[in-house]
DNA sequence: TCAAAAGTGTTTGTACTACACCCATGC
DNA sequence: GCATGGGTGTAGTACAAACACTTTTGA
């Protein structure tokens, strides 16, 4: 027992991929790093686990410094484990994925970077260490389960638009969905409750305005969606 | 970059829900810890990471130690974090499941247990540490993937007949499954293919024999079962 | 009064469910 | 012959895809 710590352990970090939608767009949120090795390069954001710390409280206090935000939505996504995937030394990286509305926070520079930037998912730059692994996991990831699960919601206002939400999901699933068919299943799901309120100062008819159903219990939504 | 190594590390490990399927039961396999903590407790098979093996090497070091095993189906589940679940120290741990066919390996007592054994996954024993949580996830990830992929074929034998592999089925699922309607999605599936020879010695109908499909190459299979 | 987006409804086809029937084998 | 499990077929139904029509707004 005494011996329990006197191993060598591999180093232990998280890296995460963080969704952002704005502008009909689904995009990451990724650093610059201003040291070798890749200098330079963009990443996604991460750092050591600490002794005290568990994933979550790791991820939010990276998070919190450099975007100023809290209350995210997250899961985690796999753990990789490749030897030779930093070569500084023996690194686990733990993924996890994010949904945030960026609308609602102000990106802030961390010392660590010397830029932080969205990316649009399909206009991604060339990424350092194997995070373009870990990206593609996370897009996989977010396009099976918004499938059956009301994730759609965390990149949305609290209030929006039946074609904001269809449009949510054409973007992130890279496909057409036909809007009527939509939105009778995710009626139908129970997954949002039609406030009666009307968006207004908009050019033609004015949309019902729908929140997250957050007392929702059952979940029997599924959408058919072939993957190509 | 000096100071790389400099912090100190939670530990790191592996821990594996090993599935085998024996007369007509899907069972885990267990080790009674022979030393503190949790001495004479049951615990999933585990150890920790070294700096030169990845996650699949840590776990077929430590299989083919206990049972003699090798060519394993791995599949990562889940790391699990909390601070305290291990009292000798902070000890991070990435579950990993298994499928094996029990008829194939002879199980080996290790050098750290004093009892291997299988058991039941409906009449589990208390478990050590976190392992509850982690063998929880274990089956829900089985029962969930099993409905889309194929992966009943690890736990039988390379020739089996539609029966067995309807019985593993509704073992696994723990629900009745109409056999025709099982059969024909199947078929249809293109997951096995009938090889024509018939199993001989049984007491009636000599029921068809059928392999696994290893050239599928697409998967539109897709049970649905509700799940209570 | 026209264009564009939003809300609602209907037809059609497919795929799943729930069955029934016949076949082969051992006793 | 009969009981038992194995192989195959079919009618009914529910749901999803494809599509059309009406409504509301700004210009």
């Amino acid at each position: 027992m005494s011996a329990f710590h006197t191993y060598k352990n591999p180093s232990l970090a998280v890296d995460m991929v963080v969704f952002g939608y704005q502008d009909n767009k689904l995009s990451v949120l990724l650093l610059n790093r201003n040291e070798e090795p890749f200098k330079n390069e963009w990443t996604l954001p991460g750092g050591f686990v600490r002794m005290e710390d568990t994933f979550e409280e790791t991820c939010t206090n990276i998070l919190s410094k450099k975007l100023g935000l809290t209350k995210l939505y997250l899961e985690q996504l796999y753990s990789f484990d490749e030897t030779d995937r930093d070569p500084r030394g023996r690194v686990i990286s733990v993924a996890y994925y994010s949904l945030i509305n960026p609308a609602k926070f102000k990106i802030v520079a961390g010392s660590m970077a010397n830029d932080v930037k969205w990316f649009e998912v399909k206009k991604m730059p060339k990424l350092a260490f194997d995070h373009k692994k870990i990206f593609a996991a996370a897009i996989k990831r977010l396009q099976s389960k918004i499938l059956y699960f009301p994730l759609g919601f965390e990149l949305l206002d609290d209030l929006f638009t039946m074609s904001e939400l269809h449009q949510l999901y054409e973007c992130i699933l890279d496909t057409e969905i036909d809007r009527r068919n939509f939105s009778r299943k995710i009626l139908d799901a129970d997954f949002i409750i039609n406030t009666g309120i009307k968006r207004e100062g908009v050019k033609n008819r004015q949309p019902d305005l729908f929140k997250f159903n957050k007392k929702l219990k059952q979940n029997n939504f599924h959408l058919n969606i072939q993957q190509q």
